[in-house]
RNA sequence: GGUGGGGUGGCCGAGAGGCGAGGCAACGGCCUGCAAAGCCGUGUACACGGGUUCGAAUCCCGUUCCCACCUCCA
């Protein structure tokens, strides 16, 4: 079976053929540094994760590529509400994002460039968009350049949007615009903004415009085509719309997918620093494990809404379990010393669903499936059962980035000397317990289980003796 | 006004003409000294009204409600 993804400019499922054979080039938006990160934002680059984790998984060498917008409008105006220089609230929100990804495990892109380090970039892009007839300087001597909507007949072609059918936007000034739609390309310096905010440039100093920076990295790191491009629903229009026009008005293939990931909702609305129905990673964290949040916010399709509500991080979290149950008895039945290696396998029908689109749920299904067929095993004592069950587990969830044996999740909390410390004062708590179960002294036992679970071990009898694990 | 996406059991969430995805919760059973975990089983799910069909959650027509975007958005 081959890779098929929806494509948002043809509005369908077609199948995925890279330009270069054996590779492919993915760019997906990050963010405007501009506040902290919000679950939305983590979303959407999970969602990412996940695509780029699957392509890898499907043989193809992946270069990522994910940049960081570092000035624009609300960087400058939050900047000088804070009385902080542009540039540090920009690269301390930067590395806000940073920790959150760094948290969920999402994977660093290739490279990561910045919108500021890439501004002689843009001017050639601006250039060739003059000479070819589809951008001017501002009438108004302002120092701006706009792009010429009209002048580009597939303008609204991503998004099926005919330019005379869209709602002007009532608080459009028109400055020096042929056409209220026309974007900026380049802002001419105003009185007022930072001196360290503007460029020199052949139209004179300023900054960027907000879709630029992206066309000009994609084709710098990807080339003028590329695969996928990638971003949030809401990017769709006008950032994504506005990125492709440009692109192609100078004459680059760009992207041959584009991908757009749902919105996460709180209530049934979409979450958003506008409305300030946030939820942030950290607060989220608070309340469940790293794993725990990453497997919530990527058990649902990319594609769709995700509503959050308290209570969900719970159910997650039994899910996780469930899957950490298993792969730990797995492991005391097969591999007693500890050391289980890594022979991953993923069967053929997660390999199916994520071909589609990239099913998350239904390959969810199909590991939570591998995971009763392997307790199943383990209870029959089927010790090749057990095994094949495992390594399809540890395959799968691997693919997904859950896979909870992975050091990332364990490093902190169960792992290291504390945990070997502790792992021998509660096997001498169990073994005077098993004495007390050999004398069916219950009273005792009882006790030394509440005690346990009282400091947050957990006791797990069976026929083979009786485990500890740490409550989550 | 324009462009899209939706309404699936108590909750989450796939599927897209034919044996009830999966998870969470609940209930019953097995196992267990008791638990926990695990396994087995239970539930008359597809917004509403028509239609097509041997058969519709899935296709068609109509109605209704919700969400997103239309120059701040992941």
């Amino acid at each position: 079976m081959t890779l098929r993804f929806y494509d948002s400019a043809t509005a369908s499922v077609r199948d995925f053929t890279p330009l270069v054979e054996g590779k492919a080039s993915l760019y997906y938006c990050g963010a405007t540094v501009q506040g902290e990160p919000h679950i939305g934002h983590v979303r959407s680059a999970l969602a990412f994760d996940q695509l780029s984790r699957w392509l890898q998984s499907s043989g193809l060498d992946v270069t990522v590529v994910r940049n960081v917008t570092d000035i624009d409008d609300k960087i400058l105006l939050k900047a000088a509400e804070n009385n902080e220089p542009w540039w540090a609230l920009a690269y301390r929100f930067e590395q806000a994002f940073a920790t959150a990804y760094e948290s969920l495990g999402i994977m660093k892109p290739t490279y990561e460039p910045r919108a500021t380090g890439h501004i002689p970039e843009m001017h050639a892009l601006i250039a060739r968009l003059i000479e070819r007839g589809h951008a001017y300087p501002a009438r108004d001597e302002s120092g701006d350049v706009y792009f010429d909507v009209r002048s580009w007949k597939q303008y609204g072609s991503l998004t099926h949007q005919r330019i005379d059918d869209m709602q002007a936007a009532p608080d459009a000034d028109p400055r020096g615009k042929r056409d209220p739609r026309d974007f900026a390309l380049w802002k001419g310096h105003k009185e007022g903004e930072p001196e360290t905010a503007q460029w020199t440039s052949p139209w004179g100093a300023g900054r960027p415009g907000w879709h630029l920076e992206c066309s000009a990295m994609v084709t710098k790191y990807l080339g003028a085509a590329f695969d996928i491009h990638g971003g949030g629903l809401d990017l769709r229009f006008p950032h994504h719309e506005n990125e492709m026009a440009q692109s192609q008005a100078a004459g680059d293939a760009f992207a041959n997918f584009w991908m757009h990931n749902g919105m996460v909702t709180y209530q049934g609305e979409k979450m958003s620093k506008s409305i300030g129905n946030t939820i942030n990673p950290r607060e989220m964290l608070e309340v469940a494990r790293p794993l725990v949040v990453r497997y919530y916010l990527g058990q649902a399709h990319y594609r769709s809404v995700l509503d959050y509500r308290p209570g969900s991080l719970t159910e997650a979290a039994a899910a996780v379990e469930r899957i950490e149950t298993f792969l730990h008895a797995a492991i005391a039945k097969l591999f007693p010393g500890g050391d289980w290696g890594v022979v991953a396998n993923i069967p053929s029908a997660f390999r199916d669903a994520m071909d589609e689109d990239l099913n998350v749920p239904a390959a969810l299904a199909v590991l939570h499936e591998t995971v009763r067929a392997g307790n199943t095993a383990l209870a029959a004592k089927d010790d090749s059962a057990t095994l094949m069950a495992f390594q399809a587990v540890v395959g799968m969830s691997q693919a997904l980035g859950i896979n909870p044996l992975d050091e990332r999740w364990t490093r902190s909390g169960t792992a290291g000397a504390e945990t070997a410390a502790l792992d021998v004062l509660v096997n001498a708590q169990l073994l005077a317990r098993a004495q007390a179960r050999t004398e069916k002294n219950w009273a005792e036992s009882d006790r030394i289980r509440d005690v346990l679970a009282a400091a947050g071990v957990e006791i797990a009898d069976s026929a083979d003796g009786s485990t500890w694990s740490l409550k989550s």
